[in-house]
Parts: structure tokens; sequence; C-alpha cells
DNA sequence: TAATCGTGGTC
DNA sequence: TGACCAAGATT
């Protein structure tokens, strides 16, 4: 207890906050336990940008269906996009079975054990790799996510604004980052921003941090971190076309592989713009058919910009083919297609509207 | 460096 | 009700 370094201080003062107060998590090994980096890995992909609560019930269905890398290895990279629907950010399904390919095939079906190698896999961004070589395997990794930027943004009141503070925070981050408890830190510091330092009312009366940190001292951590002032979401629009078979069958077809909702099913529609014209809707139609347009819209909000679709409803005869890049599916397989939200949405509409 | 990439919950 | 936010990666 003689080296009252601010490095040593700060983390053990988080750990023995840790022991005490950690949540308890499907994927989280218990005290003393080894922790199944398969599992790790898992609910770190899901865990990106996406919130505790949202990541459970796919985690467990997905451990279920896939008990191990090598199993979702085996598994149709299709499957698992079907799996994955509803969750967003699809290009991490993709690289999820990539990955679990390479580890299959390229080391035997055994994570790599260090920071350098996890980095390589598809996937793995420099937050990843350091949490699962942390979490997974004990090694000493500065782990930087959301939470680590805001707790070590308040804790030395860093003034510069969000993103240009980011090499700052982790230069600061390193400096606390203790040799040992590799995992139980990174939680730790993550735990501390989910449940006490949080993004607008810390709870600092009960934190183990508050006595070091700037923000606190400064009277305002909710300040920290200071953002860049905020940029307008754009709004565009466009028409989907729910067409059924006399059979039921619905027509779908497949988005490109890359871009927004790469890989997943959806109904037809036009080009998404800013000036799309309702009149000439109908003239982008994918197959001739009489269509009624359902009131009002669709709404759905993406990252960088909302969108209002309205719907046509149509019917076509049972023998009709379907148009170029299109295909049918049975009604009572529309629920199991890989369909994004904002599609399961245009489907409500469509079914809502049809079956009165 | 700056865009792009989902979704659901919160205030 | 709209803006913000969540265990970021990729290009």
């Amino acid at each position: 207890m003689y080296d009252v370094s601010s490095n040593t201080s700060h983390a053990s003062a988080l750990l023995v906050w840790y022991d005490r107060h950690r949540r308890v998590l499907p994927w989280r090994a218990a005290p003393g336990e080894p922790s199944d980096p398969y599992a790790v890995w898992l609910s770190e992909i899901m865990l990106q940008q996406t919130t505790v609560t949202a990541v459970k019930p796919y985690f467990a269905a997905f451990l279920k269906r896939w008990p191990d890398v090598a199993a979702l290895a085996a598994a149709p990279v299709d499957e698992v996009m079907r799996q994955w629907a509803g969750l967003g950010y699809y290009s991490r399904a993709r690289n999820l079975h990539a990955c679990a390919l390479a580890i299959a095939q390229r080391f035997g079906g055994r994570f790599p054990d260090d920071e350098a190698a996890l980095r390589a896999l598809p996937g793995l961004g420099p937050y990843t790799a350091a949490a699962i070589a942390a979490i997974a395997f004990g090694r000493r990794a500065v782990v930087v996510d959301g939470n680590v930027e805001r707790v070590v943004a308040r804790l030395f009141a860093i003034e510069t604004p969000t993103p240009a503070a980011k090499p700052l925070i982790r230069e600061r981050a390193a400096a606390i980052t203790p040799d040992h408890r590799a995992g139980d830190y990174a939680q730790a510091m993550m735990d501390l921003g989910a449940t006490i330092c949080t993004p607008k009312q810390p709870a600092c009366a009960i934190c183990p941090l508050s006595q070091a940190c700037g923000g606190k001292a400064l009277g305002d951590p909710a300040r920290f971190p200071v953002r860049m002032p905020k940029t307008v979401r754009p709004r565009r629009r466009g028409a989907a076309f729910y067409v059924t078979r006399a059979d039921g069958a619905v027509l779908v077809r497949t988005r490109p592989p890359k871009g927004l909702l790469g890989g997943m099913t959806e109904i037809p529609g036009t080009p998404w713009s800013g000036d799309f014209i309702e009149g000439s809707a109908l003239d982008l139609a994918p197959i001739k058919a009489r269509y009624r347009k359902l009131d009002g819209c669709v709404e759905h909000v993406f990252t960088h910009f909302a969108l209002q679709l309205s719907v046509y409803v149509g019917e076509v005869e049972t023998a009709s083919a379907a148009p170029e890049g299109c295909r049918w599916t049975p009604a009572e397989r529309l629920d199991g297609e890989a369909l994004p939200s904002l599609m399961r949405k245009v489907v409500e509409a469509a079914r809502g509207a049809t079956e009165v």
C-alpha cells in the first residue's frame, strides 16, 4: 500500500467496488471461474453499439443453436443472417461467420490469445480485440469503449471535444490500466460507466472514483465528454410494394451483400431519396398489378437519415413469374426470412390493411 | 478523417 | 417528440 501513484489507486478502488457490485450477465464467468472465449467473443460482437437488454435474447438463441465456434463455422451464412435479423448492423453477422470460419480453419477451433492476432480477425477492431484479450485471456490491454471514454473524460476533465479527444483519452486510459486482473478491470470500467458514471445524471455520491474525479471537482461532471455540435438528420422517402399471389406467396428480394441492410430480405420498392415523387411511385413497381396505396407511412429512423415509406398493396395471379431479381416466398415462410425491423414494419402494415 | 451502418429505449 | 444514446468496425 505504499505505491500511491494514481495508476494503482484508481485501479484498486475500482476493483474493490467491482468485487461488490459487478453485474451478473449471461456471458460473464462467475468470480474465479475461467471464461469461455467463444461466449466472450459472441457477446462482444453483439454488444457493439447495442444495449445489454437487446443482446440477451440473441445471445441465448445463438449459444443454444451454435454452442461452440465450430458449430457456428459449419452453419450456412444465411442461417446466421436470419438468426441475427432485428439486431441491426448486419455486417456484424457476416463478419461473425467469417471470423468463426477463420478460427475453425486457421486456428484449429481455438481463439488466439493475444491482442494483435485477435485484431486481425474479421469484425474485431481495437476495442473488441482488447476486450477479448483482457476478459477471455487475462492479458493486459487498454480497453476503450464508450463507457471508458466517458469515465476517463470525466476523471481527467478533458475539455477537448470528441472525437478529437480520443488519442488523449486512450493515453489517460492506458496510464491507469493495471497489470493484473485485466479482465475484471476492463469489465469494472464498463460496469461503472453503465451503472454509476452514466451519460445524463452520474451518481457521484456512490462512485468509487469520485475522490479523484476532475469533472466532479469542477462541479459538472455530466458536461464531459465534450461533444461537437450535432448535425441534422436528413429525411428520405420512398415506396414499397407488398405484392401477394392468389396462393398467398409474397414477392421479396435479397439486398446486395454490402451497404445498408446488406444481404437482408426486403419488400421490393423504389430507391429512397430526398426528392421522392409520390405520383411517380407506381412507375417503379416491380410487377404489373392493381395497387392500392395504404394511408400513412411506415416510419423508420436509421443512424444517419430518417425514412418515410409509402406502402402499396397489390395482388397478382398464381401463375405470375417473379420479375428479375425478385422471388416468391410462401406466406408461412415470410416470418422466417432475414427481415430487418424496417421490413417487418412494412409487412405488418400491409397485413393489417389486407386482413380486415 | 469522415461517412456509413440498425434498432429500441429514454427523457 | 425528437434528440440522444448503447461493450464500434469498416472503408
